[in-house]
DNA sequence: ATGTTC
């Protein structure tokens, strides 16, 4: 047994490559497992921490699980995957986060790099006029009826208003749409802030990206998709916005009420169990705020088609689109049984592989498709779920490169000047409304991408299809 | 992440 933490007791067993272990000590009512290298392991001792709390959380089943790009979070961590027993169970804004669905959404062209390299200064500031960016940004303000259908029925009741075609359905991870969803379960707050704020980027690592199919893993699968090398795609990464933010604050501050003496090792971990009266409105409300940010992405999609047809004359159709903040009803084999579970996924994404009868027809075969973002400057991956994964931690993979400073860290490290120019080496265009967010998502504030991607694929966790690199990208 | 310490 090797000792890689900084505290007594802290055992951590190496399973196999890329596999650790913590076996269950204390509180812990199961072991946790972390898939890293030794180099990765010793970046993340907080986290690493955060996670042996949650395998302490009343019902959780088989183990708590950290992922390639896990790192610190709010209570649990980000880059964590915990299922609860929907019986004895619990639900935690926490293992979910603040921006409930944030995540990513990838459009393809028919265009070819040859067809916008000389346009491509122009494509980025039409779509940085078109999408208001940046903390605060508004859009136009929805009335209540729209809204309501918009967090009730998700981007179906987006198309029924205009944003896209029903053919988009399909291509988004449980057809962007999750239920139970009441409007009645969200605060007049909530729904202040969130009524004029669909269609907005936000900041910090929000992005849309204008990026090209630099290499093609699986010839068979790229087809399927639709894809080829050298073609160009956008990438969307957002979420839910001041409403899912507020939803959450509400929900944390109404579970402390509630729960007052309850002993956790960490107040951040506050939870609800899922069978409450409260825990169940907290799943409604942070189901509103899911549908919310799969239409946010969707109406963004809806602008970015706009400039694609005035620009181009050409469209955008979605590859797929999915969530990496989420807590979900699923079912998964437990101890050879299947068993009805709510899952956590914080800064993980769901990756289904083809046996899951969840998946449209259109997948059946390949299995669910997943992204992965790379922070700005580096570069993206297009996966598709595998069959193996469900034994590996439910079906779930990383959802990005992981930070490894925090905001303030990187601000008092890194120098803006070093940062652009380096971008503008590699012939990145950026725009951008706040130079402080540069620095904090300077590439040299995360993980290498490519390295999580090695261990995510080397692992089964989701198999790589696709290398996006950046041609531009509009930051909040 | 966030009307960035409602």
């Amino acid at each position: 047994m090797l000792n890689f933490g900084t505290k007594e007791g802290d055992f951590i067993r190496k399973i196999t490559k890329y596999v650790f272990e913590i076996p269950k000590e204390k509180n812990m009512k199961v072991d946790a497992y972390i898939f890293t290298d030794e180099k990765g392991l010793k970046e993340i001792t907080e986290a690493i921490e955060q996670l042996k709390n949650v395998a302490s959380l009343p019902g959780i089943v088989k183990a708590a699980y950290g992922m390639p790009d896990i790192h610190w979070g709010y209570g649990f961590p980000i880059g964590g995957v915990a299922a609860f027993d929907v019986e004895e169970g619990i639900i935690s804004p926490g293992g979910v986060g603040f921006d409930i669905n944030c995540g990513v959404r990838l459009l393809k062209t028919p265009l070819l790099y040859n067809d916008v390299k000389k346009h491509l200064e122009k494509l980025i500031q039409k779509i940085y006029e078109i999408v208001p960016v940046g903390v605060g940004s508004t859009s136009k303000k929805f009335n209540k009826k729209d809204f309501k259908n918009i967090i009730e029925k998700g981007v179906k009741g987006a198309i029924e208003i205009g944003y896209g075609y029903p053919e988009d359905l399909e291509c988004i991870e449980d057809n962007g749409h999750i239920t139970p969803a009441s409007i009645k379960d969200i605060s007049n707050k909530a729904y202040e802030r969130g009524r004029e704020e669909l269609g907005t980027l936000g900041a910090g690592n929000h992005f849309i990206e204008i990026q090209m199919i630099e290499q093609i893993y699986d010839k068979k699968v790229a087809n399927k998709l639709g894809i080829v090398e050298n073609q160009i795609i956008i990438m969307i990464h957002t979420g839910s916005r001041g409403f899912g933010h507020q939803v959450a604050t509400d929900y944390i501050q109404l579970m402390r009420n509630s729960f007052k003496n309850l002993s956790i090792p960490d107040k951040q971990l506050i939870y609800a169990p899922f069978k409450s009266e409260l825990g169940q409105k907290y799943f409604s409300a942070m189901n509103c705020a899911a549908n919310y940010a799969f239409v946010n992405r969707q109406i963004i999609t809806h602008y970015i088609r706009i400039v694609l047809s005035e620009l181009f004359n050409s469209s955008a159709q979605l590859i797929y689109d999915v969530a990496h903040n989420i807590a979900k009803l699923e079912t998964h084999i437990i101890n050879n049984e299947l068993k009805k579970v709510i899952i956590h996924r914080k800064g993980a994404t769901r990756a289904f592989g083809p046996n899951r009868n969840e998946i449209p027809q259109k997948f059946k075969q390949i299995g669910q498709p997943v992204i992965i973002p790379g922070d700005m400057g580096t570069a993206s991956y297009l996966l598709v779920g595998t069959d193996e994964s469900e034994n590996i931690a439910f079906s779930s993979t990383a959802h990005g490169a992981g930070r490894l400073l925090g905001r303030r860290q990187a601000i008092r490290q890194l120098k803006l000047n070093k940062i652009l120019s380096k971008l503008h080496k590699s012939g990145i265009i950026v725009k951008s409304k706040n130079k402080k967010t540069i620095i904090e998502e300077a590439p040299e504030a995360y993980k290498d991408i490519d390295k999580v991607i090695e261990i995510t694929n080397y692992l089964s966790l989701s198999k790589k299809i696709a290398r996006m690199i950046p041609l531009g990208v509009i930051k909040g």
